[in-house]
DNA sequence: TTGAAAGCGCTAACAC
DNA sequence: GTGTTAGCGCTTTCAA
């Protein structure tokens, strides 16, 4: 009887030295028509495929990590998702980069550690060679980390520029946020507003003050004023809601764009309070293109990031890093684009 | 000079040999300083300890797995995300799962497969001995995965009950759907609502007949009528908000008790349209308590699973069944609870 | 209490 | 083209 598919009599999945047993060869010339397969003779190789199919086996992956010291795992570190905020930017990424890593060859291992220590968990995966590399995802407010792998020579890419480091010399992918809304401020004023509010984060955030400078530059560009009509607060809708109140009342906007949809959110509190209508009475657009915005009536127009492409350069970058010799991709920066809803 | 820490002289982390070799001792008292730190003297363990320490020495992962026949990983199939849709519990799950999983020594590894076939992905790293366990998420739709890992005698855990299979003998953990809608029910009962719509999904989901059951339930309870007050469809806005307007027409309820926050969605637009407010006008409870249902204005009521719960009984259950010889963790059916917002 | 030997399953290097 | 040898770094067994 044909033993069970995956599986050897001994009850364990079937190894090299099985597969070599049945098709009457080495387990080495099993090695090479797994890794090398014009190595070897048609006919062997025909043999060899037939017995590894007839037993159903797969290289086991510890055995050949050993050997090849590459474990084909990437390693992201996720941090405990945030309530109350529309950012699952980081949940539509970890999507995209399963696929995108799949298609490498490669795994992704999530891991966490103590919010507080943004060096925590990276270290023990890096020492035990757990991960092959990892993709860094929070460069933002002067993060340690980049600077730490790099010390460390462990191979990684970001996902977010090096703001506080321009000479850091990892490759990394991003998203040109000034692009985006320079984007939603333009197509406002296609919309005939002229009195258009920014409603951003607080100064020390770059990729605040990258955005909002996309708002300026569109502004300017037409020649409309932006005097008093910016303000910048926390990433919560109880601060978009208070900070539009106090753009309504004091500047008079008839239109906002937003550095992130949870901004966007206290907007619609803050008309639905009033009585206002978004798209009808104000316009609203949003950042991130969140699931909120897909759903909440009228649908909240955002700027999109695509996370897919995205994850594919970053792969791509990945691969660069791990081949023989490693390659340093270009650094990527990609547009956003517009997803246009009833709230403008 | 020390070597820099996580790096021995040729570049490569520390290996067991090195720290034996700066100890004075042999290899394995440098194995048993790690796993059986009892067997060795006090001095012995402090001397090797210290070497550790100063090589910043931790074993090889490929290493052990081999010897070990452990990766200490867990295979996480996770599905494309759906846009559209208020459906982050997966999102959320998986972080809990993986800050769960941390406690226990245990790393996620995340896997899609095609969509189509429910199996993709699972045998390769089945065969391959690349994970120790699974947790399967889907098992509602008569999902065949997991008689087939059943079948491949593979250890796991399910988050969602065996509906088609009672008999099914594999570990699972479940919040109790039933009891949330019922939950959702009673909270309207309360607040003066007699006529009190169900708004559901298609009869050949489990989850789905399950939640309704609960909604049944206390209206049943309390003497009320469901006739013509209930309504099963797909699970998109565009369907909740046309099965709410139907319901409004036809049955003149004063409430929503909806099987997921997208529906509750449909009916909030249902609402707008129709310039009735959510919570003064018509009550809506989702289910899910999404992002949306946090923030869409004026903040939606939902039942709320409590994954991180279920994370920690999953991991629990995994462990029993990893641990020699395996044991097989009591099925747990968990309560979920109800955030009241402005929605009713 | 510590050390020596063997071997997990694989692949790199080399010999035939 | 194919086979042989060696060894990746670790833990299990057994001997000292």
């Amino acid at each position: 009887m044909t033993p069970s598919l995956g599986r050897s009599a001994n009850g364990s999945p079937p190894t090299l030295a099985d597969v070599a047993e049945r098709a009457g060869v080495s387990r080495q010339t099993v090695s090479n028509a797994v890794n090398n397969p014009d190595l070897l003779r048609a006919d062997t190789l025909a043999r060899v495929q037939l017995a590894i199919d007839e037993l159903g086996y797969l290289p086991n992956r510890a055995a050949r990590n050993l050997r090849t010291r590459a474990s084909h795992l990437i390693g992201l570190r996720i941090l405990p998702a945030q309530e109350g905020t529309a950012n699952a930017t980081m949940d539509r990424f970890v999507h995209s980069l399963v696929e995108a890593s799949r298609e490498a060859g490669y795994h992704v291992l999530l891991f966490t550690g103590d919010p507080t220590d943004p060096v925590a968990g990276y270290d023990d995966l890096l020492r035990s060679t757990a991960v092959d590399a990892f993709v860094v995802t929070d460069t933002y407010l002067g993060n340690p980390q980049a600077a730490w792998l790099a010390g460390r020579r462990a191979p990684f890419v970001a996902f977010g520029r090096p703001w506080d480091d321009p000479g850091a010399d990892h490759p990394w992918v991003d998203v040109d946020g000034a692009a985006g809304a320079e984007l939603a401020t333009k197509h406002l004023i296609g919309r005939g507003h002229e009195r258009i509010a920014w409603l951003g984060w607080r100064k020390d955030s770059f990729i605040g003050e990258d955005r909002r400078s996309g708002w300026t530059r569109a502004m300017r560009a037409h020649g409309f004023a932006t005097t008093g009509l910016a303000s910048r607060t926390e990433d919560t809708v109880a601060s978009g809601r208070e900070a539009s109140a106090v753009l309504l009342d004091e500047a008079v906007p008839s239109a906002f764009v937003c550095a992130s949809d949870t901004l966007a959110m206290g907007v619609l509190h803050t008309l639905a309070e009033r009585g206002l209508h978004p798209g009808r009475d104000v316009a609203v657009v949003g950042f991130d293109d969140s699931m909120v915005a897909q759903l909440v009536p009228p649908g909240l127009t955002s700027v999109r990031q695509p996370l897919e492409e995205v994850a594919v350069m970053v792969v791509r970058a990945l691969e660069g890093l791990l081949s023989h010799p490693p390659r340093r991709a270009d650094d990527v920066l990609l547009t956003p684009a517009l997803t246009v809803r009833g709230s403008s």
